[in-house]
DNA sequence: CCTATCACTCTCCTTTGGGTAAGTATAGAT
DNA sequence: ATCTATACTTACCCAAAGGAGAGTGATAGG
């Protein structure tokens, strides 16, 4: 708010330093590639899907909606056939008339839904502390800075 | 692409049912908690944080963009606020001049970093398994109606 | 005086996520 | 002849994610 630009056109610069930390790892590729994993698999619908195929073994395509719930027909489609691509599920098309397609976890995304098996235990054991400690932040307004 | 709606303008209207799979589910309230947790939790930002503060303890904001890796200032932050309001993280302000500001993890944060302790090892594990199936997929080439 | 440091915040802007609605193909039922 | 059901795809559109980069405030050190 101080014009204090217009009085030294040409000199500062400042560099100012990147924005996004650049190395400071120990693992390069290892590194990137169980970050794309990680992105991949760390996806709301992702989860949910592995979910309702492990509880409920061979579901079709509707039906998945229903039970996942709150999905649209276009991310239930990206998100199973990423997850088709990726080895994850197996798609079976019956060539009848009204199409059917039946969806079922293949044995590597049988054991990523064990794997995940310990957060979802622990967001029913702990998911009311999350509750309430949010609560308690916002009731108690952090008095930061300022 | 072949213009039909402007022959028979007022007659379908076909409802068409909707696109996003309604109940179906088994417990409304319950269902509706997990589901906010997971979708505040299964964020690729605050799974990376909730690493690197398990492994290295206590960190501050600078060196956990680092460890990170990748990460912006701006997100950081809201990662790590988003965190502390959901009683994940602490956050210690050393009112000193050049500021000093240290993040652990809460009780709570260990013990969501030891759940999704089953998911890193899955990843290192199998992480090779889904580079392999996404090759096959991509060389198979999926002939899908057409 | 200038500069650097830290932990941010703010603005600007592009990319991605994701919902809605409609279209498609086909056979059997009405 | 029209309707229905299934599993999609496509087009349109808006909102959120998220990067780039500059600004801030206080102070110690050159």
């Amino acid at each position: 708010m101080r014009s204090a630009a217009v009085l030294m056109p040409e000199k500062k610069k400042k560099v100012h330093r990147v924005t996004v930390a650049p190395p400071a790892v120990a693992d390069p590729k290892l590194e990137a590639l169980v970050r794309e994993i990680i992105e991949r698999v760390a996806d709301k619908w992702t989860m949910l899907v592995l979910e309702v195929l492990e509880e409920h073994g061979v579901v079709r395509f509707t039906r998945l909606g229903e039970l996942v719930g709150g999905i649209s027909q276009k991310m239930l489609t990206k998100t199973v056939r990423q997850m088709e691509r990726d080895g994850l599920v197996t798609r079976t098309v019956h060539p009848v008339i009204p199409p059917r397609v039946e969806y079922q976890l293949t044995e590597l995304g049988r054991s990523l839904g064990e794997a995940f098996c310990g957060v979802w235990i622990w967001v029913e054991r702990h998911g009311d502390e999350i509750a309430r400690a949010r609560e308690a932040f916002e009731r108690g307004a952090q008095p930061r800075s300022k």
